[in-house]
RNA sequence: GGUCCUGUGGUGUAGUCCGGCCAAUCAUGUCGGCCUCUCGAGCCGAUCACCCGGGUUCAAAUCCCGGCAGGACCA
């Protein structure tokens, strides 16, 4: 037996990029969002990459949450947890919750620290004239100020000596870095914090790190080390690397992922939402036009589907648009399965059947491949109703078929002959789904904000709300309100 | 304007580091057929791609140079 075991070279990958993980190595691996509202469809990509990894990695997964913008990205208090919740529902075991407003402290005591060894310094230049040295490519007054100086500042600003704006603290890099992007980032800034209380913390501060500082620091303090993030935080890694190098760190391995829409849900920023939504242009964040995972669970999408959906489009660096077909697709393979079948007629007509001998009793499996979770029955006496636009498509005399129950001919405007019980030759018109009178109505919520109102048969009144059924012929969709006198769902997709 | 990233069918994606097995993978979409008492699922088939131009080489999706296009960040 040959030991030379060759690596096919055109083996195909399957799945997520490996992480580059040394052998023995603990693999530590965070989900770091802004909690400035509730979780989207553009979120669970982060959660469900890292939380693949962490997965196939056995690694330590830490939901942080970098909350330390009280003013451009406002955390909203209500979101802290609908993260927590979002994980539970993706099925991703989060192994610690950081909440980076409670460790200013330790922001503060890196500042210091960075101050003292000359990585970093205050600044009172304002942005223009900042601007101006950064365009010439020399360091501002205040850089090469003794450390004394620079610590008597930060003194200052930690104790309301500054308005806001009247100081910074920058980090250290380059001013002649070819990336005027990189030269001397900002670390701390003052925040009016009266005008803007903290969710978490109110006004009880007024310096607050940026991101690039406060991710940098825990980061490390936290143990990461594998950060998968966007690319629009490629820059990040260069900026906080020169912090990493100043103190000694060793910077996590990183990986990037271009920017994603997917077509058919629009683009939606969590302000526009929440404007949108304040303004009544929305019912909430669930309401099922938004792309939160709210909205996206109430119409019957599962979360395993989402994480299909991640990991199949995988890492690359490049922008994409995707299909919400494609999320559609992976959602249908697993409903398929598990929804149980109802007719739901749309905008019914009553019609009239005549020459049918007695109640007729169709048994409609609750499944058409799984007969063993048994059938749901129809009586049909002398009435049934059935969808108007498939009726008024009908030609005069066609047969066409009650499904699982019976051939009838269309013999008037509200009237139609029974033609047999098992399926006829005459038949040339479709297959149609049918209810009886003792349906109950039915609304359905589509994702345009259009309603459908019909008829679903009474079978839908023993189910559970929040089952996802498939309305034959109609489409996937969730029960949501389910109750004696009518049923409401949520239109998940074809 | 600067820096960086990315360009494979309609949409995604594998392959690019280490050139040949790539007349290019898989998924989704579309079209057609089979099956089915759903316009669902399943099965079969078809369709459709290496951004452009040079160069290196016996051989380039893959390496080099130059364009072009899209994006991100900063200004």
């Amino acid at each position: 037996m040959g030991v030379l075991e060759l690596e096919a070279k055109d083996e195909r990958r399957e799945g997520l990029p490996p992480l580059g993980v040394e052998a023995g190595e603990d693999v530590v691996m965070r989900f770091a969002p802004n909690p400035n509202g509730p979780p989207s469809l553009g979120h669970s990509r982060g959660m469900c990459i890292n939380g693949a990894y962490a997965r196939e990695h056995d690694a330590r997964l830490i939901l942080r949450f970098d909350d330390t913008d009280p003013v451009n990205k406002a955390p909203w208090d209500p979101a802290y947890g609908m993260f927590e919740e979002a994980f539970d529902w993706l099925g991703i075991d989060v192994d610690e919750v950081v909440y980076a407003s409670d460790r200013l402290a330790l922001y503060y005591e890196h500042a210091r620290e960075a101050l003292e060894q000359g990585l970093a310094y205050t600044c009172e230049c304002s942005p223009e004239s900042f601007r101006e040295h950064k365009a010439a490519l020399e360091a501002c007054p205040h850089r090469e100020e003794p450390v004394e100086v620079q610590m008597q500042r930060w003194g200052e600003m930690l104790e309301g000596g500054y308005d806001v704006g009247g100081c910074v603290m920058r980090v250290k890099t380059d001013m002649q870095h070819p990336d005027p992007a990189l030269r001397d980032w900002v670390a701390f800034r003052l925040v009016d914090v009266d005008a803007n209380p903290h969710a978490r913390v109110g006004s009880r501060f007024t310096v607050w790190p940026l991101l690039d500082f406060q991710s940098a620091v825990d980061d490390h303090l936290l143990g990461v080390t594998h950060v998968i993030r966007g690319k629009d935080l490629a820059d990040s890694e260069r900026k906080q690397r020169y912090l990493y190098e100043g103190f000694g760190w060793s910077y996590p391995e990183v990986l990037h992922w271009g920017r994603v829409g997917v077509h058919g849900f629009g683009s939606f920023s969590t302000s526009g939402m929440r404007a949108a939504i304040e303004e009544g242009q929305y019912s909430g964040w669930d309401d099922p036009r938004l792309p939160t995972l709210l909205a996206l669970k109430r119409r019957g999408f599962l979360s395993e589907a989402i994480m299909a959906f991640w990991v199949g489009l995988g890492l690359s660096e490049k922008d994409i648009e995707v299909s919400a077909e494609t999320l559609e697709a992976e959602n249908r393979k697993l409903l398929d399965e598990r929804a149980d079948r109802l007719f739901f007629v749309r905008d019914p007509v009553l019609v009239e059947v005549e020459g049918v001998e007695g109640p007729v009793t169709a048994e409609v499996p609750r499944h058409p491949d799984d007969p063993d979770r048994g059938v749901r029955s129809l009586v049909l006496e002398g009435e049934a109703l059935v969808p108007r636009t498939v009726w008024e498509g009908l030609g005069e005399d066609v047969v066409f078929r009650l499904k699982d129950c019976g051939d009838v001919r269309k013999v008037g405007e509200d009237r139609v002959g029974w033609v047999s019980r098992g399926l006829s030759d005459e038949r040339e018109g479709p297959i149609v789904e049918w209810v009886t009178p003792s349906s109950v109505p039915c609304k359905v919520l589509r994702p345009d904000a259009s309603v459908h109102e019909g008829r679903v048969e009474a079978s839908a009144v023993g189910m559970d709300e929040g089952e996802v059924v498939q309305f034959e012929r109609y489409g996937f969709a969730r029960l949501e309100e389910v109750e004696d006198g009518g049923v409401v769902a949520v239109f998940g997709h074809r």
